[in-house]
DNA sequence: GCACGTCTGGGACACTTGACCAACTCTGGG
DNA sequence: CCCAGAGTTGGTCAAGTGTCCCAGACGTGC
């Protein structure tokens, strides 16, 4: 194995984890298969982390940041009235679930084990809390872009947002029905265009 | 250990994973730690029950049939419009979610763990399909009740509003924020209210 | 009364898991 | 040059896992 410090091999396993977690889950996330994955002998991990759920946490960072940089990805493009806008950002969301289910389920999966991990507990709530952040800065940047005010306070807007993106996806890697997720997106977007008013 | 048929032992321990699922996690649910909530010898875990993962088939029945009890337990009661119907329909959801936050969660960590099993793989779909059917039968009946009429199929909409109940949940679950849960579901019943007309 | 099929329950097996260690190798500063 | 400390690595441990087995107890039909 090439030489590297052990701040280095830690994010090393961190990805290493990521990808296993995405593909099978987190409960096949052991040490062994995320060594496998970083191709790393057993004895590197527990030299890099102290210990399995301290680089857990490290994932749930990765995963965090990750959605943050899809989610901002050139949303606000080109959309001619505020409807327009809210339906391709909600779409925009879909597509980069259904290209990658198996992330957007592992994210799901490491909430809930944090939940019930007395040393993560904390995480959940902060996560959640950067993902109000985000839906709030969308939603800030789309009043200059689209010359509108939104009638009622951007943050609970945002929680709205984000309680509706979370809750069509979870249908969605329940059924993978298609049509009706973008069925959904459009009910939503009828009923959240009555929040924007143009100036 | 009484005697009881397999059936009936196969009944009680499904009742017994369900109660460790809710206290400790999917991923505590192991074969001893069901038969110990059940006070049962190991041994009559494989006499019952082919397989762990069958049972937990068995469990996540358990859990959709209660959720469909709670669900509709008087909800339409006295609602004096169909604003405040639906708020309080909501509420009265985050009111049984906030008692039984362990179950709530079990319901989602079943959900993600089926979805990673090849044998379990069908269910998520057909839980789904469930939930979907529910909103749509107590939307049917709030049809009746308040003397409206929806102004769209109301399939897609008992779709969006299992969308959000789910949404709603999982954020609580996070952030134990009730206050923001609240202002979601005041906010979502604003963006509902308007696919209802008076008949 | 008695055999036969159902049910009981303690023990065992093969395997996986997270964690740890002691012995090795390499590298950079004095 | 050389040596202290950082990095590497295979082996090992105790705990826990799902599953299976079998000797016995029970209760029911003949």
């Amino acid at each position: 194995m090439a030489r590297m410090s052990a701040a280095e091999r830690r994010a090393a396993l961190a990805r290493a984890a990521l990808v296993v977690v995405d593909r099978d889950g987190v409960h096949a996330a052991t040490t062994r298969a995320i060594v496998a994955e970083a191709q790393m002998p057993l004895g590197s991990f527990h030299y890099a982390v102290p210990s399995r759920d301290e680089l857990l946490r490290d994932v749930v960072e990765l995963v965090v940041a990750g959605e943050g940089d899809a989610a901002l990805a050139g949303l606000l493009a080109d959309a001619v009235d505020p409807a327009d806008a809210i339906r391709r950002t909600l779409s925009a969301y879909l597509e980069h679930v259904r290209s990658a289910p198996g992330r957007e389920q592992a994210m799901f999966e490491l909430t809930q084990y944090a939940l019930r991990s007395s040393e993560l507990a904390d995480l959940p709530a902060e996560q959640y809390a950067r993902y109000h952040a985000l839906a709030a800065e969308v939603l800030g940047a789309a009043e200059a872009h689209l010359g509108i005010r939104w009638t009622i306070p951007v943050a609970d807007l945002a929680r709205l947002v984000v309680t509706i993106t979370d809750g069509v996806t979870l249908a969605w890697l329940a059924d993978r029905d298609d049509a009706a997720a973008e069925r959904t997106i459009d009910l939503a977007t009828t009923a959240l265009v009555p929040f924007a008013v143009t100036t």
